[in-house]
DNA sequence: TGTACATCAGTGAACGCGCGTTCACTGATGTAC
DNA sequence: TGTACATCAGTGAACGCGCGTTCACTGATGTAC
């Protein structure tokens, strides 16, 4: 068969989306490609015209979840204040759907433990979020807060939120992410 | 050959050492119970007549790491000041050696998709953590402060201690642990 | 207008490998008689 | 004192399975002549 223009983008697009999706809900190692390309109503074979290995899209699937984020955050933070920002990160709608949530707080400890490309691709594409935060940090507080301050803000949203994902009791589980919205707070403020 | 006794009871603890060990550093899908034997020393047949499955090791890893951090940790929080208590856990040295550090940090993205069995032993195990810190920030902070607030901060802790190890710039790694370390302080006192 | 060939996303079977788990067996030492 | 049997941590080979990766092939459509 012969196919449309654009349709090897297309799929390709495809099998980023429902990977990047994949890997925030079952972490990047319990995800065969298999599964993906069968999400995506192709066999694994195909797989290889489009990526060079599974690396590579894990690359490519945190480059687009990352970019993707930035550009919806220099949006959300405009104007909005602190406790919105803060409460919709730390909300139970996120706690419960990591598969369309931050991926610093979905992949951030496996990332850790992957080939330096691939923290590389991450450092590198998380950076425009942690400046952006940076400025926000900023504006709120006054005066010049730095990258390294906005990540640390950062680690204590996706640190708190992993926390309330590993937390089985419901209720225990939501107060962690009432007290990490205070503790933010108080930290941006 | 007959053992001496105890022989039995040593080698399940070498296996529960040797797995927590392995386990915080690599992840626990990467560790594969032949690792573990292999470095007990052992064949992985073994493995069955000291545990019921991977699943129950994995548990009892856990529940020993965790137990034994808050054993350490009565006494480390004894009349320390808030900056050398900080300091310590985000310290290039924990940030490098995963394997004897906090179980939070490593493992707890990882736990959270685990079965519930696992999240629960987790939650019980690391309780006693969080109250231990919750009477810390009281007692600095001259108010009560919750369990769940203490969580909150046991999650700045741990979250940005996995940026710091995802970040491959060193420089930067380490400017992340710092402004940690202020955050931290900012919010235990 | 008709024929031959090129293109290329997708197919599907196979590859070696490591995984968790099972199981018949070993063999040094203990106990029973 | 000597013999028969019980104990039980450990052995090592095998199991089915899913993994990432490779590769000869397909087949609908495009282009060349």
């Amino acid at each position: 068969m012969r196919y449309a223009p654009g349709h090897n983008e297309a799929t390709r697009n495809r099998i980023v989306e429902i990977s990047s999706r994949l890997f925030r809900e079952e972490g990047i190692a319990a995800v065969g490609l298999a599964k993906v390309m069968a999400k995506a109503g192709l066999t694994v074979g195909t797989f290889y015209t489009h990526f060079k290995s599974k690396d590579a899209l894990v690359r490519e699937a945190l480059l687009r979840t990352l970019d993707t984020r930035h550009e919806g955050l220099a949006h959300a933070l405009e104007g909005a204040d602190v406790e919105s920002v803060v409460r919709s990160y730390l909300s139970p709608e996120h706690r419960d759907d990591a598969g369309r949530g931050c991926a610093v707080a979905a992949l951030v400890a496996e990332v850790a433990r992957h080939p330096r490309a691939t923290r590389q691709t991450f450092a590198a594409h998380n950076a425009p979020t942690v400046e952006a935060l940076a400025a926000w940090l900023s504006r709120l507080r006054g005066k010049k807060v730095g990258a390294a301050d906005a990540a640390a803000f950062l680690g204590l949203l996706a640190g708190t939120l992993q926390l309330a994902r590993a937390t089985p009791d419901r209720a225990e589980s939501d107060a962690i992410l009432e007290a990490g919205v205070r503790a933010a707070i108080r930290l941006a403020t």
